[in-house]
DNA sequence: ATAATTGCAAAGCTTTTGCAGCGAG
DNA sequence: CTCGCTGCAAAAGCTTTGCAATTAT
């Protein structure tokens, strides 16, 4: 898993003049290691309970530097920081549908969406380079039952719920 | 048009208690006098411009207000700073193809769409609330003519052009 | 009169950057 | 030995906030 980023990360420092350090593979192990989304600021607290040691400003730059190979994306889940996204590598579609009473996000693909927007995008006069559906929604099984496992986990972990609008 | 914003904004400031002010009011008719997307900041420019007076406090808390009166949304177009949108009330569903050679944003409108979105969300266990789809993506214009008017008109207005990837 | 609103300047937050020293190739 | 990388602290952006004065109702 972590190995196959490390080769491509690889490939993009010896294609750039770049070179391979510490700190930097740290960060990248620490990023890796979860399939999870995060802000520059959780990766932050992830480190520090680590063993390795790197500075804001060393995370800050692989952050840019992963993105920039392509290894990593940026992406809106209507927060205020930056979220960065460690898992389209292995699906190539990334949309996400964010519960608004624990903000949870889900991932999923679907082959009609994206043959939809294809087409769409292209009756426009343009040719797809990315893209990706943002859906907005409440959980069923809050309604419903009162409850969600998600809602309970995010107050466990002390996540900050999403601001009611 | 903007009679209805007032009208709708009225409503939301009698009921919750507040103010009409001069300043509120030049900033609201600077921001729905046109169509376009902005940042804070391209407002307070337009601001500026006019020969009513308001600080960029003000204009904050003008921009918090409006959104929590549902009349303006805070969308994604990918840029640092938060951009936000004026005429969703005209059109509920609300997508945006975002040109990555020139910024431009086209918002546009799909029934199957839609319905799909819709469809998928119900079966992830979920209710719609809100959804919006991104797609990046160039221009054919641009690839097959060499120029596209889009890019003129940016290049003509200083826009900082996308950052290439 | 009363309480919301404003402008200013200061503070807050996240992210970026200049620079001297360090270290990978 | 070179030149990229790191950490630190300072700076930079954007946005928010405390406070005294102002103003709508």
């Amino acid at each position: 898993m972590t190995e196959d980023i490390h080769t491509r990360l690889n490939e993009f420092i010896k294609k750039k003049g770049l070179r391979s350090t510490p700190q930097r593979n740290a960060i990248v192990d620490t990023i890796f290691e979860s399939k999870d989304h995060f802000t520059a600021d959780e990766l932050w607290e992830r480190i520090r309970k680590t063993n390795s040691k790197a500075s804001r400003a060393t995370l800050y730059r692989t952050l840019s530097l992963l993105v920039e190979a392509g290894l990593l994306q940026e992406i809106d889940l209507g927060e205020d920081q930056k979220t960065y996204d460690p898992n389209f590598n292995n699906s190539p579609s990334h949309n996400h549908l964010i519960c608004v009473d624990c903000g949870y996000v889900t991932e999923f693909e679907d082959n009609h969406l994206e043959l939809l927007n294809d087409c769409l995008t292209r009756r426009m006069g343009f040719r797809p380079v990315r893209q990706s559906i943002r859906i907005e929604a409440c959980c069923e099984m809050l309604r419903t039952k009162g409850s969600c496992p998600n809602l309970i986990k995010a107050r466990v972990e002390g996540k900050r719920l999403p601001k009611k609008r």
